[in-house]
DNA sequence: CGCGTTTACGTCGTTCGTAACGATA
DNA sequence: TATCGTTACGAACGACGTAAACGCG
């Protein structure tokens, strides 16, 4: 048994039991990926895959769990290699996020910024979806980190860090009615008129939907987007009262549409950075999340990486002292 | 980076940082082993050992770490391998079993038995020890099973299968006072005559001294034995009353000693088969715990599995449905 | 006949063992 | 000088790539 076996093996997993792509894909020949595994077989003494003909049809039970645990050992491997490239003081690499539009717009362009002057020669590639791709994403190994907000339903087998906690804003046309009220803004102010909000992921939070049924009131949403940049446009178009993040409500809006924090209407969203369990953190990669969860310090991660299960990590972090991100400070007329 | 080499990093590791043992070990020869370790360091671009001169000196900080996940890859790779021979129906192999001499001595040996008949190609290894000593071969990785009774902090990287609990029985030349009583034999009773017993493992069960402490007694223990064999010699020799395992009370022993039955008077105590965590039990050793642990089937084996932690599996057993396990069923005194 | 896999074979790099050398206590 | 590790070198092995054959739709 090599690793390299493995990693061929692991590639025609990956790859739709194809041979030739998997080949392509490790940057080598058809024929040797073949032999390989012919080989591995051999000395296993079983069938990984079953055969239609000369094609692979599909994955042997104990295939599976050969596979399950050559994951396990690649892993490994992997983690033996970074620990190595960190020990060397190395700051080059490649650090794959995955994350949502409004991270990625709004949040992480600052991150970015300071994160690649500290680590010039860190690889960055960002990757932007829904919940369910980013999901997929971290399925595929492709993704270092993955970024987003609320349930990690989908997320089991990442470490995920609580990061910080963000409000909603609302968007209105300046002179909107709405501005005009001078108490603490309610939901039954907003119940009055056509809303428009993001589409929440399947499994995500229709916590705002909650805020509005939990006082007895039906919000009229009539459009939702997977952005608060198409929201805004709508809401310029007077389609409506917008619901956005508030960390999406930046200055440049501010000369066309009212912004109104809604601290305290909706309830508070936490937003996680994941990583794989059972890896390696390079340098740079603590680096990111210490700059991405600004009260993450080395001791936390320690306890972090102690933690057995999701639960003591949320144990570890009291929520009410997360950080809080807002959007742009200028010209916000406050809710409460 | 390749098997072999972190096979050979493991074996210097495990023989004092000596290649040319470690050499011995995997069947090669020296400067193989050094070369490999050379190449491995140079792919790294780190040290793994300090150097004394040309010796190796000690391990370095990131050495453990990369040693570490080497022991991971091996024990995976060693899964692998498992796996396909069990795949393959094989029921070749070898099974080493560390265990303490009540078990070696009174409860295997009809397992053992039982076990040969079903799979005469696997060999078996037993090894005796204290709890301390089996710990050390489990640490050593040459131990599939550890069976021990009471505590398992000795053994935190050891799935624990409670097995089943035991009772303790008083053995007592024949004609002895203590057999003459008519009522059911208390510790009060006990305590008036001198005591020869086990002397328990460092961290293991006073269960008994403690029993004794709770009424108030302080029995006078004259003689400690680790095994039950001399504890009945002593007895025979007038010395005091033993106190042994009920499983330690055989037939044999009927013709000069008079066995009572100490069920009730101390609390039982309960025996697990160990194996280590994240390894794949081939079918032989599964066969072997059902044998040693009668209620255990598939199913239980199954949650085993899925278990996170320890706790998880000791919620699994409820203790007082496991079996009892007592000694030879001929002429035994009641004690209640 | 196209797609994908296996077989065949020549080349090249790697591993291994023996033997000799070097360093350390 | 005994012990342990490294260097040197030739033989054997194994991996890889090209080319060609095979099987299936």
């Amino acid at each position: 048994m090599k690793l390299q076996q493995l990693k061929y093996l692991l590639a025609i997993a990956d790859n739709g039991l194809n041979i030739t792509a998997a080949a392509e894909r490790m940057y080598t020949s058809q024929p040797g990926v073949s032999k390989q595994l012919k080989l591995l077989e051999e000395e296993l003494g079983m069938q990984l895959f079953t055969r239609k003909g000369k094609s692979l049809g599909g994955i042997t039970a104990a295939g599976h769990q050969v596979i399950e645990r050559a994951r396990i050992i690649m892993r490994e491997a992997d983690n033996i290699r970074s620990l190595a490239s960190d020990y060397y003081q190395e700051e080059e690499g490649s650090l794959s996020i995955a994350t949502t539009h409004t991270q990625a717009r709004y949040v992480l362009p600052d991150i970015v910024a300071e994160f690649r002057k500290r680590f010039p020669k860190v690889g960055l590639n960002l990757h932007q979806g829904t919940s369910e791709q980013i999901a997929d994403m971290v399925a595929a190994n492709d993704i270092d980190f993955a970024i987003a907000t609320g349930s990690g339903d989908l997320f089991s087998d990442l470490i995920l860090v609580p990061s910080y906690r963000w409000d909603r804003s609302i968007v209105v046309p300046k002179g909107h009615e709405l501005t005009t009220i001078e108490n603490k803004l309610t939901l039954q102010d907003l119940a009055r008129f056509p809303l428009v909000t993001y589409v929440f992921s399947f499994g995500g939070q229709s916590s705002l939907k909650r805020a509005f049924e939990d006082e007895g009131l039906e919000p009229d949403v009539v459009f939702t987007a997977r952005d608060a940049d198409v929201i805004k446009t709508y809401v310029r178009m007077g389609l409506g009262v917008g619901i956005v993040a508030s960390m999406a409500a930046d200055c440049a809006d501010r000369k066309d549409l009212q912004v109104i924090d809604a601290e305290g209407l909706f309830p508070r969203s936490t937003t996680w950075i994941g990583y794989r369990k059972n890896t390696v953190l390079r340098r740079y990669m603590v680096d990111f999340i210490q700059l991405f969860a600004s009260h993450i310090g080395p001791q936390q991660l320690e306890d972090i990486r102690r933690a057995t299960s999701q639960e003591d990590i949320d144990k570890l972090f009291d929520a009410s002292k997360l950080p809080v991100r807002g959007g742009c400070n200028e010209g916000v007329t406050q809710a409460a």
